[in-house]
DNA sequence: CTGCCGAATGGTAATAGTTACCGTCCGGTG
DNA sequence: CACCGGACGGTAACTATTACCATTCGGCAG
């Protein structure tokens, strides 16, 4: 990421965290600055690795800490399904997940018509693939009820498109990206 | 999965063993049989405790091992990109992942076709969907190489069709699916 | 500018998941 | 039935992550 996207971002968050009564501290600031500076997935050990020398005597748990933290306000991505044990499944035909955010539930989501897509043409970088299979991330029923008791509404600010049960509908982000809320 | 398929899926695996020159033991068969009697996702943990009554004195260390061997071979699958530690990314706008099956490498792929695509009418099983994102399983670049160089001819008894870089094509499932060989 | 308060940090200890290692045992074959 | 290489069992070690708690800091009222 170049540098004045690098720098609206940490701009965007300083914003979520005034928003949010998050304080501002240095060590928040330099981990994302340290995480939007990498164009490939750092592991929270590398981002720790990256930040020590800019803050002397980082504790490895603020970075981790910190990541979440980031993560939950919405200004970085966290991939592969947070600290999840490896899963086994018996089903090896080509099928899809349905992976809850809040509990880390996974469903699968079997449906030839996700099996088959034409897909565009796309560059591969090189990678010769075997399979693909899709990820829906969201809130699973369980945890649905559970936040709308808890505040009377659900979740607020979504702006997202559902996927009906009727007629064909493309699936939106949301605008709401905190989790764990 | 119901009792029939569950032979089927031992008798394959016992085949698949015999063709490769794997001893068929008795840990082996039972753990495949407490997979394939799950319908959720169980994590080796959950496996290990299923199998403790049927197996005395299994130990958690064959357990991991054994069901690293079965999606090896091919009979199981394993989600959520084996052994890995949270990956962080500065993009947290909707992209795809490439995933190296052989050395877990990730890698990110945008293209927007892939962001907007008219997805067929599915039930989510009550989930509300806040996003998906597709993983594209393969072989990077880099173990392509390292195979041809190692077999002389890289991956073997494959029909799988690549996405190609010309005219749309389906990504097709392979037929091999054999792991780190 | 100063002080207060609640939240953030640092450091250690603990935990979960997984792997390495090594001596012993067993499946497959001659 | 004996042999051999690979599989197993058990423990120790390792990696990624979290809990806990005393200390410090950011944001705000005075």
């Amino acid at each position: 990421m170049h540098s004045k996207a690098r720098r609206d971002r940490v701009r965007e968050f300083e914003e979520l965290c005034r928003r949010q009564g998050l304080p501002l501290t240095v060590q928040r600031r330099t981990i994302l600055e340290a995480v939007l500076a990498r164009e490939d997935h750092p592991t929270a050990e590398q981002i720790f690795n990256a930040v020590r020398g800019r803050l002397a005597g980082v504790s490895r748990t603020t970075v981790y800490r910190v990541l979440d933290t980031l993560f939950r306000v919405g200004v970085i991505n966290r991939i592969c399904h947070p600290g999840a044990a490896a899963r086994f499944d018996a089903k090896v035909h080509q099928h899809h997940h349905l992976v809850c955010l809040h509990c880390d539930k996974i469903l699968d989501l079997e449906n030839a018509k996700l099996n088959d897509l034409a897909l565009p043409v796309i560059d591969t970088a090189g990678f010769d693939i075997d399979e693909y299979h899709i990820h829906f991330r969201g809130t699973c029923p369980d945890c649905l009820r559970k936040l709308k008791r808890s505040t009377g509404q659900g979740r607020t600010k979504s702006a997202k498109r559902k996927v009906s049960k009727t007629g064909t509908s493309r699936v939106r982000l949301s605008e709401d990206r905190r989790r764990k809320p």
